[in-house]
DNA sequence: CCTTAAAGATCTATTTATGGAACAATAGCG
DNA sequence: CGCTATTGTTCCATAAATAGATCTTTAAGG
């Protein structure tokens, strides 16, 4: 049922690819560690791996931010701060609405 | 032959995910985008989309790159300026080389 | 309340990525 | 130059992701 994906990828995000996979090898190679040390060590295959840092398109968004991780890479600035600000931004259109809970009396009194 | 994948991740790259999903639907909705719109122009599906939003490992590089650079997400601050640095990177390890190699001017090929 | 749209979830057929092995190519070193 | 380790490539069997359809659940207005 499936139909043949075959995707096409604007240039932006060939080029994200590119740059995360770039930034993965760089940081390997300052660690001194091999391509098969870090496949190990991220249950992975040299192979993937090997595509990973290529920059291919098709491998797993976990696999490559796990092999990001071991290679000491930090991604988005992904401090706690980062994800919190992320996380309350979908609190902040929730708590816009008063919302008179659902059990609750229609007391919706938002007049201001 | 191949056996059973089952990946085990650490928390770190289990965070960027979900905070790259996150990144992708506060740019949709600030957008004005639903998740169908979204998925049409990347071609792909809603589930898709979705599972990506979600921050799930398995989803490929490739599809939530591009629903990023459709959402109007920069990743990694993808810059030219940083991805000329990381490709210098692996340039500076030829360049310690004899150089007189190559004919022709040393052009750095950053077309992109 | 009713209607409608969007999000979210679930299932199956099919496509795709992955592991593993083998091998070639390249780099590093004596 | 040989020798060795690492990288890079190819093939195939299989595990996994994806599309598409359907359905449920929220969310937003009239």
């Amino acid at each position: 049922m499936a139909k043949p994906v075959q995707r096409s990828y604007s240039r932006y995000a060939r080029e994200a690819a590119r740059l995360l996979g770039l930034m993965i090898r760089n940081a390997r190679i300052e660690r001194d560690l091999t391509v098969a040390d870090v496949a190990e060590r991220a249950g992975a295959s040299r192979g993937l791996v090997h595509r990973i840092e290529k920059g291919a398109m098709g491998s797993s968004i976990g696999a490559a931010f796990e092999v990001a991780a071991i290679v000491g890479l930090r991604l988005f600035e992904a401090e706690p701060a980062t994800l919190r600000r992320h996380l309350s931004m979908e609190r902040d259109k929730l708590n816009l609405l008063p919302r008179s809970v659902r059990t609750g009396p229609t007391n919706v009194k938002d007049d201001f």
